[in-house]
Formats: C-alpha cells, sequence, structure tokens
DNA sequence: TTGACAAACCTGGTATGCCAGATACAATAA
DNA sequence: TTATTGTATCTGGCATACCAGGTTTGTCAA
C-alpha cells in the first residue's frame, strides 16, 4: 500500500452566490429588526464591494432572501428588510405549533427510548427548587430553543426541519423577547417536561396535543402582549 | 371631462425574472416526471433561447426553482429536474397532514357559517346514489383538489397557504395517481363529509383530528402501495 | 423665500463576454 | 483491440457594461 497523502476534499459546492446568502441571512437575522424604528436599506452595489465580489452572486443571493421574505426589493427603488407584522408572525407561529405537533406525533411512533431521555438532559440544572429559571432567563432561553430544535429533529421527518428552518427565526426571536414576561418561563419548562412525559409515554394522541397547545398557547400571548408588533 | 383612453396599466412588476420563473415552473410541474424513465436536464442557453431573453433571467429563475427543490444545478455539468423519492413524498404529505389539520382548527374558530356551508357544494352531484365518485374520476379528483385548497384557503392563514403551496404540487400528483386505487375515492368522499360536519359542529378537537387522519392516511397508503417511487 | 423644473445621479434589471471545470471523442501508443 | 491521453466543446459561475425608471439636488424665476 503507498503512502497518501491525507487531502479534503476542496469545498467545490460552495460558490460565491452560497457564500453572499449565507452571509447576508446571517447579517441580516442577527440584528434585531423590531428595535430599530426606520426601514433598513440594502444597496447592490455597496455589498458587493464590501464582499469582495461582483453584483451577480449578491443578487442570487437576495433572489432566494426575498423568496424566503427577509428582504423585498422594490424595483429602482432599493431592497429593504422586512419587518413581520403580528398578523404574520401569529401565523408563523400557529403554523410552528402545528409541525412541532406533527414531530411530537412522529417522535411517539419512531424514536428510541434513548432519543426521547436525551430531551431530559437539555433542562438538567434547571429542575432543581433552587435553581428556578426566572434567575438564569438567558441560558433557560438557549435550553428552550435547543428542546424546540431537538423535538424537530427526532422526528426523523427532514421536511419538517425544512420547513421550519426560516420560521424559527423568527419565532426565536418573539421566544426571546417573551420569555421574561408574565412567569412564561417557569410555566414553559412545566409544559416542556409534560410534553417529554407524554413522548416517554409513547401517548401519541397527547403528546401531538400539548405540543400543539404549548406553541398556541405563544401565538395567544404575543396576540395580547407584543402591541410593539406593527 | 375630457375623453380618455381606456388604458390598463403597463404590469411593470413582473420583470423577465419573474416570468421566466412562472413560465419554466408551469413546464417543469405539467410534466409527469415519474412517468419518464430517465432525468430531465435543463440548458440555461437553450431556455434562453427558446423564451427569448437572456441567460441572466433565466439563472435568477433557476436560483429560485432550486430552492423550492423542483430542479438541483451541478456546477459545470448541467440543471436536473428533481424527482422526489417516496421517503420525501411521505414526508411532505404528513406536513400537508398538519398544516391541513391546522386550517381545520382556524376554520371552526374564524370561518362563517356561509364559509363552511360553501364547502358541500363543492361535492354536489357526487352525493346521490346512482352517482358514484369511481365512475367519474376525473371530475371527482378535480373537487377532491378543490376541497383541499378551499380547507387551505378559508383557514385565513396565509403563511398555511404559502408553505402549501409547493407541497401541493406534489401532493396532488400523489393523489391523482392514487384516487383510483382500493376504493379510495369513495372512501374519501366519506372523510370529506365527516370533516365538513365536524367543521360545521364547531367542533374544533374533531375536525382537526379527521382532517389529520384523513391525510394520513393516504402517506399510509403510498408507503403500502407506491413502489415505482424511488 | 418659495415653487417649479431640469439636470445629475442612483438603483435594480438585463445582456453579454470570459473563465474554469467537466465531458465526449478522436488520436495514439501498448 | 484496448487503455490512455490530448483536444474540442459544452456548461454553469462570475464580472461588467448599459439601460430605464426613480430620486435627489440645484438652479432660476416669481
Amino acid at each position: 500500500m503507498t503512502p497518501r497523502l491525507e487531502v479534503k476534499p476542496i469545498d467545490t459546492q460552495s460558490s460565491f452566490r452560497t457564500q453572499a446568502y449565507h452571509a447576508l441571512k446571517q447579517a441580516i437575522t442577527s440584528v434585531n429588526i423590531y428595535a430599530h424604528p426606520h426601514e433598513i436599506r440594502l444597496d447592490e452595489r455597496q455589498l458587493s464591494q464590501d464582499l469582495g465580489v461582483s453584483r451577480t452572486p449578491i443578487r442570487e443571493a437576495m433572489t432566494l432572501l426575498e423568496q424566503e421574505g427577509f428582504v423585498k426589493t422594490l424595483p429602482r427603488r432599493g431592497i429593504f428588510v422586512v419587518r413581520k407584522t403580528k398578523r404574520e408572525i401569529i401565523e408563523m407561529i400557529e403554523v410552528w405549533a402545528a409541525l412541532e405537533s406533527l414531530a411530537a406525533r412522529l417522535i411517539t411512533l419512531h424514536a428510541s427510548d434513548a432519543e426521547i431521555a436525551g430531551l431530559r438532559h437539555l433542562f438538567d440544572g434547571f429542575q432543581e427548587n433552587g435553581h428556578s429559571p426566572e434567575g438564569h432567563l438567558d441560558e433557560y432561553s438557549d435550553a428552550n430553543i435547543r428542546f424546540h430544535q431537538a423535538i424537530i429533529k427526532l422526528s426523523g421527518n427532514q421536511c419538517i426541519a425544512d420547513m421550519t428552518e426560516n420560521l424559527f427565526i423568527h419565532v426565536r426571536a418573539i421566544r426571546q423577547m417573551t420569555i421574561g414576561q408574565d412567569n412564561r418561563a417557569a410555566r414553559s419548562i412545566v409544559d416542556h417536561m409534560k410534553i417529554i412525559e407524554a413522548l416517554e409515554r409513547r401517548d401519541t394522541e397527547l403528546a401531538e396535543k400539548l405540543a400543539r397547545q404549548h406553541t398556541l398557547d405563544l401565538a395567544a400571548h404575543v396576540e395580547k402582549h407584543c402591541e410593539f408588533l406593527s
């Protein structure tokens, strides 16, 4: 056997378009657009200079971002970051509820006991009485996010994962803004535990229902308390 | 008042890119890709000649179609029409079930009695004993499709409509291929009537459950009987 | 000072040319 | 004949020039 060099295959897949897409999506989703009162405008030529590529890959990335609903281009006016309305946010949360509910159903049918057990570990450290989630909102918020992502992943349905990927960006932002209100963190962890218990018991109908209701509660909360959304 | 010509405003919104996108999507989705055994390859330059525009709007349209999962471009190889696997089809049907189930829930909460009553009229002519759906599969298939579209629309949730738009293209094709099997048409109309009755009674939980189960049944049927899918 | 109006510029849309990788095929050597 | 290699050709990725419509700005008359 001849000695061979260990070479990694060159990443021939990531074109400038793909890189620009990820860079722009990252940039757009990392700013809290609901905190800025004025609308944000993007400039193709400026971005192409900043990223060091021509306008073509920038435009193709913008095409993708527009289809995903993150930006809106007005011909000869400019490209603008989209601010979701309260109605749209609620609709997205409702869809999220339906998809996560389906994920819970699929988990009871197909996931292994070990996988389900792994969900509990996400909340290790938040269950003792002396360590209430209110005191560590950021940490709990992260665990919260990981829980919902894990549910989607364990479902084994890639289509759910794909469809929730962009919803998640918006729902996550809303969750983070509302987690501190109305004792939601403590109530949230109770809901999560009940969902996990239903999954462990393979109670398909209950798990499905609890997962749906948990997220529909968020929708109702946003309806009542998020007047800062237009 | 001076006489004026009746002129329609020029459709300044539909760019070549948008027109190319719709033309290509129409062309791709109208061919039954599962009937052709060989993979279908698209050529940017050929298409730009056929549509009479340059490659740029073609490329941007392709970018959109690729993100929607209808085509896949391999650099310096070509652009290929995507053939969904059986696994992917089932996943899409499951997602459809979750979204239509949510739509049924929302209808019981927000739709008017008149809107719900309109669902029955879609099946006028298929309910008499002498006019069984089996004898008119094409007509029934159309009514079937309109029923599911109406459910989505009546939900009032635009996000559901957007997310099911592309799923529908695939699910529709599968429904049409399976409607003639296994007495599915007759059983389907029974399911639909039960769903309508639950909606009329504003039975949220039942309508939600029936709508979900009706489509999950399709998923189970595909799992068992659609071996022609890869 | 203020209003209208025109010129300069800015912006996204489109066409086009070039590039490098991939392929097909012919030429060549074993 | 068969394996190999070189070359012509084809393909999508990218850069760039130009266009038309919109905006801004500045000038000038009232």
